[in-house]
DNA sequence: ATGGTGGATACTCCA
């Protein structure tokens, strides 16, 4: 059976980040490739850079904040860029049809901090991301959500949950709004290949939080339960955060046998 | 000690 591989990555500007995420295509070779905070308007969109890589691409970019693409090897199809019932001009959704597998790219909102009034906004976007999710996947059996979800969503997830307990990104509100996630139907693909690994996807620029590995585990792919059995492989690609002028996010990657 | 670094933008916001 052939191996579908589909990979997430918040680069924090591809006009910084494009000379990492175009080696990085041509290492892994993965099929799709989300990306998160683009920070780029769609006119300045590196599209011959990305088809000279042998990939076609969809973004909905904005200036300086947010902004999301996808890089595909084959042809996207029922594209769309916002959530029903979220008048959000903000651009964190991505989502399109690829292989029959329907694939929604997300930046979710980070929060600032407890009880900030961009907490509030995250928590309503998580709550109106579910109906949305509900609705999906009545019209999708084999979907795969993955992205910068800015939640940790478990104590393992953490380097330290006794510094971080009631904090943005680990606080229990976004936390329940991840398990509700799962509950609307999916399933956290690292989380079925290695349930007890202590591993991150992002580290703090500050503190030399990476070379003390200060991180949390805060990008995920999930699949719908009819696809999860067939996901073979989920790692963390640590590598790009020890390359030169990295983004403070690295790659997770899956893989599907289709 | 309540910091720090990095990106984009324009003299500050966001993460």
């Amino acid at each position: 059976m052939p191996i579908f591989k589909i990979a997430t990555w918040n680069v924090n500007s591809l006009r910084v980040r494009l000379p990492h995420v175009l080696t990085w295509l041509r290492d892994v070779e993965p099929h799709v490739l989300a990306v998160q905070e683009t920070k780029l308007p769609d006119e300045d969109f590196p599209l011959d850079a990305i088809h000279e890589a042998g990939y076609t691409a969809i973004f909905a970019g904005q200036r300086t904040y947010n902004g999301v693409a996808i890089f595909s090897r084959e042809k996207t199809t029922e594209m769309i860029t916002d959530i029903p019932e979220l008048d959000d001009h903000q651009r964190r959704v991505l989502g399109a049809t690829i292989d029959g597998i329907r694939i929604l790219n997300l930046y979710v909102p980070n929060g600032e901090r407890v009880g900030s009034e961009k907490y509030q906004y995250k928590l309503n976007w998580l709550n109106k991301l579910d109906a949305f999710l509900k609705e999906e996947l009545k019209k999708y059996d084999r979907m795969i959500v993955l992205g910068d979800f800015n939640i940790a969503p478990e104590e393992i997830d953490v380097h330290d949950p006794r510094l971080w307990e009631g904090q943005v990104l680990f606080s229990e509100p976004e936390r329940n709004a991840f398990r509700n996630m799962l509950k609307v139907g999916f399933q956290d693909c690292f989380r079925l290949h290695s349930p007890s690994e202590k591993s991150y996807t992002w580290w703090d620029y500050r503190l030399g939080a990476f070379r003390r590995n200060m991180g949390l585990r805060i990008d995920h792919i999930l699949a719908s339960n009819a696809l999860a059995p067939q996901c073979v492989k989920c790692e963390i690609d640590k590598a790009p955060r020890t390359w030169e002028r990295p983004s403070d996010h690295v790659p997770v990657i899956a893989e599907f046998s289709i």
